[in-house]
DNA sequence: TGACATATATAGATTGCCGATATATACTTT
DNA sequence: AAAGTATATATCGGCAATCTATATATGTCA
């Protein structure tokens, strides 16, 4: 088993993925939406997600593309193959992870 | 609301503090237990531990007294009042963050 | 006697996340 | 028209949690 160590505080790359799943976002988008789905739990920062999408989008989990939208240049993100693979190994980790934290504290 | 963000990485002080609900532990039986209770999941290392424990005295949420057994002094841990007040504040945090991240993926 | 499990401890390195800051445009208010 | 606010992306420095490696010491078993 021996779950990955860095999904405890690794989430949030879970969580961007997962939105890009369902259409293809740019940054600001994304923290508005994981906002308002989370029911404002989560307040990803600025200085955390642009990072993050750059070393999802190097590691080849999602592509960029620009587009003009009011005259204003926005940066959308879409999930690859290899995103929507790692993507689900992911879930799983969160899910044995998950159990595994109720087991302990006996709520299972 | 605006959850903790060290719980995401947190926790660890959370389960240690659970298992000290049962009983008095020393650091080595903890590590095993906690193995045990999260079948192989967490697998928490000695130097990640020790320090843990160490800081968590020091917050006043544990104490600690030496006991000899079979001519090996062993450290127990015993939580404190104001420990079992933080562990249960840790709890709802964590059922709110996993709650949150169920939303996200659309697994609730 | 040597190997291994038990038991505690610390230093150094890595990583994830955040705060602060910078830049630029669109929209709203005065 | 000017000022303020929301939108939008980006980077740097730093903190905190965890791990690896290492050190030390005793008990048990072959």
């Amino acid at each position: 088993m021996a779950i990955d160590k860095s999904l405890i505080s690794g989430s949030t790359s879970m969580m961007i993925l997962r939105l890009l799943e369902e259409k293809d976002m740019y940054g600001y988008e994304m923290i508005e939406t994981l906002e308002a789905k989370s029911k404002n739990v989560f307040t990803l920062k600025a200085g955390t997600l642009y990072p993050l999408l750059h070393s999802l989008e190097d590691n080849g989990y999602l592509t960029a593309y620009e587009n003009e939208v009011n005259g204003k240049v926005r940066k959308y993100y879409s999930i690859t193959k290899s995103g929507k693979k790692y993507l689900k190994s992911k879930k799983d980790e969160w899910n044995t992870y998950q159990t595994a934290v109720l087991n302990v504290l006996c709520m299972s």
